[in-house]
RNA sequence: GGAUCAGUGGUGUAGCGGUUAACAUGUCUCCCUGUCACGGAGAAGAUCGAGGGUUCGAUCCCCUUCUGGUCCGCCA
């Protein structure tokens, strides 16, 4: 037996006990006669105390494998850094059971190392208690959804990870077939048409901790394989359905970081979250909300080709940005496609700032007082002739000005649904509606008359969960009738031989008998960041990749044999590995 | 595809025309019986990401390139 306890767990409780105790040599302290080690395992870390002139002891060094017996001892003077600080192991015996290398990067919980050199030895990295615990986090959460859904009769079942590519969305990773030259399959971006077809095929309620693949550019919190808890039902009405998440996300809080989520959750539609927080999945855990001055199109120069005219208002800050952190906001402005910000501030004498001087008296005054201008407030306005460039730029504004100027209150969760999305895109360049959530959502019903007069304004039965900004899941009530679904694809422009070609099997599942359904996908990856309280998704996975979709690690992709290549009848045609 | 920031001992940083390339930490050797960020004495360790240019002289300025971070496009 490599051990009877585990050195995390040791307090004053055992004193007196005989202990063997495994683990790695996080720190050594040598007095002469006297060798402090710090014993790390995946439960903590106790000292050991070995009395060098009594006991032969081995070569250690950081990071080697060792194991002690010893007797657990109070200590003089407690160490109240430690859980096991009251305690230390008096050793009787010490074996090495394997050396290391000197490690590259310092194993402590604040270790100075970039991320990258983290990343090619993440092996390393991973024993940090802190890297652990949000691995914990992510189990903790898995296990909370698993013990939830099990008990209200959800079935978990796997889907394929070799399926079939269909078009639109996002890229889908390819794999080639040896025995179909020329054929390929590709890798889920989502389970959705399997979890629908397991609605029609009767199993009412499914999930599935599934994995995802998109083929996109990767960012902070996005990576090119990622995990959704993946959910559906059969014959649940919309109100019935979300208040049955909402109390898993209750569930997962209260287990996970014993947080209370009250209950039902606010929920904002799509519209309203644009219109007042210029996003789709708005940070409600500070206010800094849009504004309307539309009003000031008609009146104001400066305006007169712009009718929408929007503004935050940032409380006291009006001596806090110098001229030169104002204007450098204009290129974030111009990332969304706005020229310039205006800015105003509230002195004790009166309007100031760049749009100060444009205004007449009676402007100044109704400006005031519709936005409840207090002495020192910082007004910033975004002015467009489209709504769409306004909006998602003011939101963009309130996120970083809000960390800025510090808003957000630590250890917060702001949580809401966001619903009523469109239902279609409109893109102009092939002149065409595209699914704004994929062509299976359900439209809402009173908006199902707009389908034959204006498509653009049909709303959905969608719904997104929004934790403090981020998107954590997103889902929808389904079309389970086939006539509708005919005249959805018609109207993304789909021709019959193409919906045939791309979704025929499902086309005729949906008309044996399709029940009501609707479901959800949670982003387990992000769930895991908001609870564990970082905004990089690499820390909640394990072996995560750069932005360049590389594993510093172990160095994929990589390049494969000629033979592989044979095999597959793939010709490498451009590019460094064609020989 | 684009924008932007950064590459200097093992690790993290400083230096920004002429330096013996500095500091911290880690590593190694010796001393130390109460340390817990142990302490003390000493040592080793860097072709300053790569290539080119400007200059009497480049880690420093310019160009190219590679690598990494962040963002935009993209992500139904």
């Amino acid at each position: 037996m490599y051990r009877t306890r585990y050195n995390g767990t040791l307090t004053l409780a055992d004193e007196g006990k005989q202990v063997k105790l495994v683990g790695w040599v996080s720190k050594k302290r040598n007095l002469g006669s006297l060798l402090f080690i710090d014993l790390r395992d995946r439960s903590g870390i106790v000292q050991v105390t070995v009395k060098t002139d009594e006991l032969t002891v081995p070569e250690i060094r950081n990071e080697f494998v060792i194991s002690v017996k010893g007797i657990v001892n109070k200590k003089e003077v407690a160490n109240p850094n430690l859980k096991t600080g009251e305690v230390e192991i008096s050793v009787t015996a010490i074996e090495v059971i394997n050396k290391a290398k000197n490690p590259p990067i310092i194993i402590a919980d604040t270790t100075d190392a970039l991320e990258d050199t983290r990343l090619k030895y993440r092996y390393l990295d991973l024993r940090r208690s802190v890297m652990q615990e949000k691995l914990v986090i992510r189990a903790k959460i898995a296990r909370a959804a698993r013990e939830y859904l099990d008990h209200n009769e959800f079935l978990e079942i796997e889907t394929p990870i070799l399926t079939k590519s269909t078009p639109g969305g996002a890229r889908d990773y390819l794999v080639p077939s040896r025995l179909h030259p020329g054929s390929f399959y590709a890798l889920p971006q989502s389970p959705q048409i399997y979890k629908q077809l397991l609605m029609i095929g009767g199993l009412e309620r499914y999930y599935q901790i599934a994995r995802c693949f998109r083929d996109e550019d990767l960012r902070a919190d996005r990576q090119p394989d990622f995990t959704q808890i993946d959910i559906e039902t059969s014959f649940l009405e919309y109100d019935e359905f979300l208040s049955m998440m909402e109390v898993l996300i209750q569930k997962m809080f209260k287990d996970v970081i014993n947080y209370e989520v009250k209950l039902p959750l606010k929920r904002l539609s799509y519209a309203e979250a644009m219109e007042t927080y210029g996003s789709d999945k708005p940070d409600t855990r500070f206010d800094l909300k849009l504004h309307n001055l539309d009003f000031l199109h008609h009146g104001v120069e400066l305006f007169a080709h712009t009718p929408v005219v929007r503004a935050i208002v940032i409380p006291e800050a009006g001596d806090k940005m110098s001229r030169k952190q104002l204007d450098e906001l204009n290129i974030e402005a111009k990332k969304f496609g706005v020229n310039s910000l205006a800015n105003l501030k509230l002195t004790s004498e009166g309007l100031a700032g760049s749009l100060a001087t444009k205004l007449n008296d009676a402007q100044k005054a109704q400006i005031i007082k519709s936005l409840n201008l207090k002495v020192n407030d910082l007004v910033l306005i975004a002015f467009n002739e489209v709504k769409d460039r306004v909006l998602p730029l003011l939101g963009a504004l309130r996120a970083t000005l809000a960390k800025r100027f510090e808003l957000i209150k630590p250890n917060q969760y702001e949580i809401l649904w966001v619903e009523k999305f469109p239902l279609f895109s409109y893109d102009k360049e092939t002149k065409r509606y595209a699914s704004e959530h994929h062509p299976f959502t359900m439209p809402l019903i009173e908006d199902l008359e707009l389908l034959k007069t204006d498509p653009s304004k049909v709303l959905s039965q969608t719904f997104d969960i929004v934790i403090n900004g981020y998107e954590a899941g997103g889902g929808s009530m389904r079309i389970y009738d086939q006539e509708l679904q005919h005249r959805i694809f018609a109207l993304l422009g789909m021709s019959e031989a193409e919906i045939r070609e791309k979704f025929g099997f499902f086309i005729d599942a949906l008309e044996y008998g399709t029940p009501p359904h609707g479901g959800i996908a949670f982003g387990l990856d992000r769930l895991a960041m908001i609870l564990s309280g970082t905004d990089n998704i690499r820390d909640v996975i394990a072996f995560p990749k750069n932005l360049s979709g590389i594993s510093l690690m172990s160095e994929e992709p990589n390049s494969v044999t000629q033979e592989q290549l044979d095999e597959l009848h793939i010709k490498i045609i451009k590019g460094e590995d064609n020989e």
